[in-house]
DNA sequence: TATGAATGAGTGTTCATTCAT
DNA sequence: GATGAATGAACACTCATTCAT
């Protein structure tokens, strides 16, 4: 009762002793320990607490339950995945080189983080939410590389019969997908000749053979 | 949880009786339609046997849990989504047209079932062994495409510098995650456009251009 | 409905055809090994029926429970354990050799029958009307026992200050409790050794050692 | 069923707080109630929750389930009956007189707990475990009794043709069934007879006599 | 008589969530 | 903020028993 908070959200959020963002980082730790131990499903928030160190009680203090926090996990390794940006600083213009960098660089940073990554589309089908969020995001990441496509249409470099996006979701796609099989399910596949042959598919796919 | 018991006494799936057949159908035809409309995490014994008609107790006659069912429901369901094999049988020779018409067929397939696919792939996040079933089944399709792709290098009609296996793998991938995306998730796509799509990389991919 | 019987218990318990007589003694005979097997708590109906090779619904043609069918099984080996009486039989008078006929003569029985004894024991522990008749049945053998024992009292044989009695109760109960620690709770006890270590103790107990 | 699975994190049994402490010993106290009323078999845990007057789930804090609570209901009560030892106390040292103090502190502790030592013979009977710790409680008693014998025998005041430890388990053996015999199935036996048959026994199976 | 499918009451157990201390 | 005890809804699963064929 009388509780004085200004905002439900932010209480649950943002923590404002050195304590609380000591207990709401070890949590999240925790929690990835957890996940990644027992799989979305079978992660027990008590088990979360317990493996912080802190009371299952204090779990509430700064999520609302496992989705919140599962969120908050997504989001870490998400920036920890996303150091690239390096395409546009290594000057690199040539398409086919580009492809072969965002690929090899993709399945990397993928293969590092399989067990999150196989996490990710477990929880993609789980939760609502989460789904949202991840379908908008690749969709960011389509748009992208449907323009760079359209670009290479309109520079004669191009087989200007591809419709763009969609062929920029099917190629896309097409790796993620790999990915998954290759890291997560483990499917045996030896990393060079993995990126090889994605890059040649890209390559070909775009007509871009003509471009040497 | 996930115990690996042999039945010995149990005769369950077997039904001995006219009424038993009837029953156990009953109960695969009302799994399907609770599993569509809940989910399958949602989805509770109870519903199904309600839904079937039948006392909750009558379940366990024939299947030994959830994940039974939903495999009975998914063999009943793959069957349905077989009568393929036609490819053979239309006669087509022309890769590309071959191409085509497996593409068609299967996102066709994959549309009329889109909210039962959808569920295959939340229930392969979900059940291990559902899962196998599905990897092994998804290889062994691979695998056939793979052939084709030999035969079609060894004809000297597609790219010599693609590893069959893999881009059969990646190519078959793309396009039952494009049908994913397309009508489970339901990114508006026009079905024309998106098959056009699919087989323009398709082909480009394996360099059939020059086979015209 | 308009079941036309004239006795309820009779219907369960005497069945008129040979094919009755047949499926019943079936029944006990599959009562008997489900019980040794799994014990009583843990034995089914349905696995009795089906190591007996009849239908689950037959049973109830001749018994109403397991209940019942337990008592059928203990009376067939009640029988089958009983040729003793030997004792009036054998011609010996000797108290004391008399004690050690009756003694080895028990404890060989209980040892060949030491399943089917512990199994006694727990359904005694379980089920009220099978204590009942047990009780009334060891009842009747202290009651011959204690006659015994007044005899020799009356004869000056054994010690007058001993109630018969309780006595009786007291060196019974001593050897049947022997005879479930030694073949049920199988403690490793020599036969022989432990017949001698019995009769010493009824003979002591009783004062007949000035018999000889 | 009788699963042996390995707590880790659980920490059941050992609460942290005063309120914890109290909750516990409220289900111990309300499981002894809900097992004398209804026997071990038909108690159900929600009975007992309910007669401790906290939630259902509430019981899972400190126990696995009905045996382990038994087990707490029987270490108390076993702790409540071992006020003795007085016999070492008391200073007797005539055989005689300490089988009589033995043998009525006994029968008058299993009167005053009749019901608990029924439970203990049902539940002996259908947990494993129980029944286990049972026996070795029950041997190490007899293991004592075996060597007070012994010394009576090398002290030439005990027949010496008698096997120590079985007689020993023989006779004790004895005076517990009957204490079972009297006081669960509540055969009319005054105590005082009761204790003065079971002494006489004792002294004439050993060959007391003599040492008046 | 025999069959075996159908019934459905009964209960143990988990775990997210709350809240008094 | 932290604690950890208490809550109680939710559900799977068993199996004795019935009864239409």
């Amino acid at each position: 009762m009388a509780k004085t908070e200004v905002s439900v959200t932010t209480t649950r959020t943002e923590p404002r002793s050195a304590r609380g963002i000591r207990t709401r980082n070890a949590l999240i730790a925790a929690a990835r320990v957890v996940f990644e131990r027992d799989g979305y499903l079978d992660a027990r928030l008590a088990d979360i607490s317990a493996e912080a160190g802190v009371a299952s009680g204090s779990f509430y203090t700064y999520f609302e339950g496992k989705e919140e926090i599962f969120q908050a996990v997504a989001e870490q390794v998400t920036e920890e995945m996303v150091h690239p940006h390096l395409r546009a600083r290594t000057g690199v213009t040539d398409p086919r080189e580009l492809i072969d960098l965002a690929n090899r660089e993709y399945l990397r940073a993928y293969r590092e983080n399989a067990k999150l990554m196989g996490l990710f589309e477990q929880v993609a089908q789980v939760d609502e939410d989460f789904r949202k969020v991840r379908i908008e995001r690749a969709n960011a990441f389509v748009r992208r590389n449907a323009k760079m496509i359209r670009d290479l249409q309109d520079r004669g470099l191009a087989d200007t019969e591809l419709d763009p996006l969609l062929t920029a979701h099917a190629l896309s796609g097409m790796v993620s997908r790999m990915a998954y099989v290759a890291f997560v399910q483990k499917a045996p596949m030896p990393f060079e000749r993995l990126v090889a042959t994605l890059n040649r598919i890209w390559v070909n796919a775009l007509g871009l053979t003509a471009g040497g």
